[in-house]
DNA sequence: CGGACGATTCTCT
DNA sequence: GAGAATCGTCCGG
């Protein structure tokens, strides 16, 4: 049985980009009547609140969908896009609005249940999105709000990556400038991230 | 109340 | 690499 006492409350309060970074290779839990299933985080991006134009919390954008992204470090923000559910870290500090997308992981425990979730076989192409992850996982609009430090979701440390690698964010054309930002990160050469081409140091 | 719009995914070509 | 699917959220009237 893996360690999963979750991360501590501290975890959460260093920068967004520090986090976004130290956030890769720690296991993401999640627990549901059907089982458990968990996986390390290999890919993940930054978003930075009222200065990023990629954010939806840019300029302090304020709604229903965004309050959680306001509450301080350590909550889970949910919300869906295109019927799927996508599953963002809360940073920062209180009423300070940026939180961290986490957009990949590597397969761990409950590997079947993914699967079967899933509808395939395919071990490389079950949790490489952040779509796919949370439909792995079980993880849905119900976990919004809640905090990674109880279950039934769960952040507990995982293993530390070789080599980190960075690039610009993913699906954000529309952002102005702030689509070049180099806030995404994932493990070099691990074969369950979303994109393998894109790359700068 | 209607219309536009995605921090995506899948299925082709 | 392009295009469709598909639906909740947000904003304007």
């Amino acid at each position: 049985m893996m360690d999963r006492t979750p991360l501590p409350a501290e975890f959460y309060t260093q920068p967004t980009l520090e986090l976004a970074k130290a956030l890769l290779g720690c296991l993401l839990i999640k627990e549901t009547p059907d089982g458990t299933a968990a996986g390390y985080i290999v890919e993940t991006e930054a978003y930075k609140g009222p200065e990023d134009m990629a954010a939806h919390s840019y300029n302090n954008r304020r709604t229903k969908r965004t309050e959680v992204m306001y509450a301080g470090p350590g909550f889970a923000y949910t919300y869906l896009m295109h019927t799927h559910c996508l599953l963002n870290v809360v940073s920062a500090e209180k009423d300070k609005p940026e939180a961290v997308l986490i957009r990949a992981i590597e397969p761990a425990e409950g590997i079947s249940l993914m699967k079967e979730r899933r509808k395939m076989d395919n071990l490389k192409n079950l949790t490489n999105g952040p779509g796919k992850l949370t439909k792995a996982l079980g993880v849905t609009m119900e976990d919004y709000g809640r905090l990674f430090s109880e279950p039934p979701l769960i952040l507990a440390e995982g293993y530390t990556p070789a080599e980190i690698a960075k690039g610009k964010r993913i699906g954000i054309d529309n952002s102005g400038e702030a689509k070049d930002y180099p806030w995404r990160f994932w493990v070099k050469g691990s074969p369950y991230v979303s994109r393998h081409q894109i790359e700068s140091s």
